[in-house]
DNA sequence: TAGATTGTTAATCGATTAACAATC
DNA sequence: TAGATTGTTAATCGATTAACAATC
């Protein structure tokens, strides 16, 4: 049975699903069970097999999933069976790391440029790319069809290059800056923040150590 | 009214709003409202009042909210009015760009060493800090209370690398691996992971541009 | 006082879990 | 067939929202 509308919190989980459905291929295994994805992930195996209902049936009774064939249908459902190309803004110390951070390439999301509006660094090389300036920032996406990027600048810059990137087309923003976006309906946000993780589980330690609240 | 039980994702949302009573006192602000700090948030004034009633009253009907005492109870409440030691495992770029990232300093999160298990690195400077080998590990964390971990380590170590920080007493980790880890009750583990935040936003954008799941 | 906004209750909405018929 | 595991239903659990009395 096929979905009116998937809550967003099980598509939060789907890349989950897939990398521990990677993981199991890279062992040589062919076969699992909801059981072992949720032993693996920590939740339960009901939840995994409702998730999946949303989308289909991808298993067998009484046999479990296929690993590639499961793997290759979330791929599909995510739209990550397909290269997508993403442009970075900021050109300092967090976007050196991600301009060589590895994974994205390996999972099809191409960086196509990175920008900085620094005059400094505009025409400097940063790993294999050379770091732009914000005036071609527009070409680029219209060129190479972008519709992700990465916010990696300061947080008193971002909500301008936010603004400039959702101008330009961009529909779906990596925001690495401490500041909240508030976006027109169709573009998507997700946050990298990892002081208010770290604040997260603060609460928890403070706790133990026999404080109340 | 004080709480029996908060919810970890009412906790989850404490460090946002103390980031926008921060931004709100840099602004020179005295007073605001649930209403204003909704609107900021992209939230409910509603959430935001019933969250922060499982801590206590902050606010006075009909004026709204002191921004600084605000900022000052929910800090206390998260625990985070005091120092934290951290430990950074591994000194690749990413270890390199935490290692620099000016955030953590700036909200108490002090790292104390960096450490990494590649010869070729150990005694080489990393900003500030001297790149240490993993012998140096359970002292660093013992003699310096350290309770919270980040891990920048490849996913095929950081298993590996988590076990150890918890052996060594560590119950917050801050894992950049993209592997799920396990941990033992009282430990509570965070997750960064870009790629998975990319896919997830991949799924609505492939649907926009006019293909079925 | 009149106006505004909190803190809280109750209703609504949504997500997770348990259980099991279906079936491989 | 017997055993195992899915997909789905219904029950449970939890979170969000709406509404408003309290009160500054």
């Amino acid at each position: 049975m096929i979905r009116a509308h998937v809550p967003d919190i099980v598509v939060g989980r789907l890349p989950i699903y897939l990398r521990v459905l990677n993981y199991l291929l890279a062992e040589g295994r062919q076969i699992t069970s909801s059981q072992e994805l949720g032993d693996r992930l920590g939740i339960s195996s009901a939840q995994i097999r409702k998730d999946l209902s949303h989308f289909g049936e991808f298993g067998k009774q009484g046999t479990g999933y296929d690993v590639r064939y499961l793997r290759d249908q979330i791929e599909r459902i995510l739209h990550v069976d397909r290269d997508w190309n993403v442009v970075l803004i900021g050109a300092g110390d967090l976007g050196h790391a991600l301009a060589h951070y590895h994974r994205f390439a390996e999972n099809r999301f191409n960086i196509v440029g990175v920008f900085d509006n620094d005059p400094n660094k505009i025409g400097k090389p940063l790993g294999k790319f050379v770091i732009r300036g914000m005036d071609e920032l527009e070409q680029v996406i219209r060129e190479q069809n972008v519709k992700m990027g990465i916010i990696a600048v300061p947080a008193a810059a971002a909500r301008e290059v936010a603004r400039t990137l959702i101008d330009y087309g961009i529909t779906a923003l990596l925001n690495y800056a401490p500041i909240t976006i508030i976006a027109p309906v169709g573009v998507r946000v997700q946050y990298i923040d990892p002081v208010a993780r770290l604040q997260h589980m603060a609460y928890y330690i403070g706790k133990e150590n026999g404080e109340e609240s």
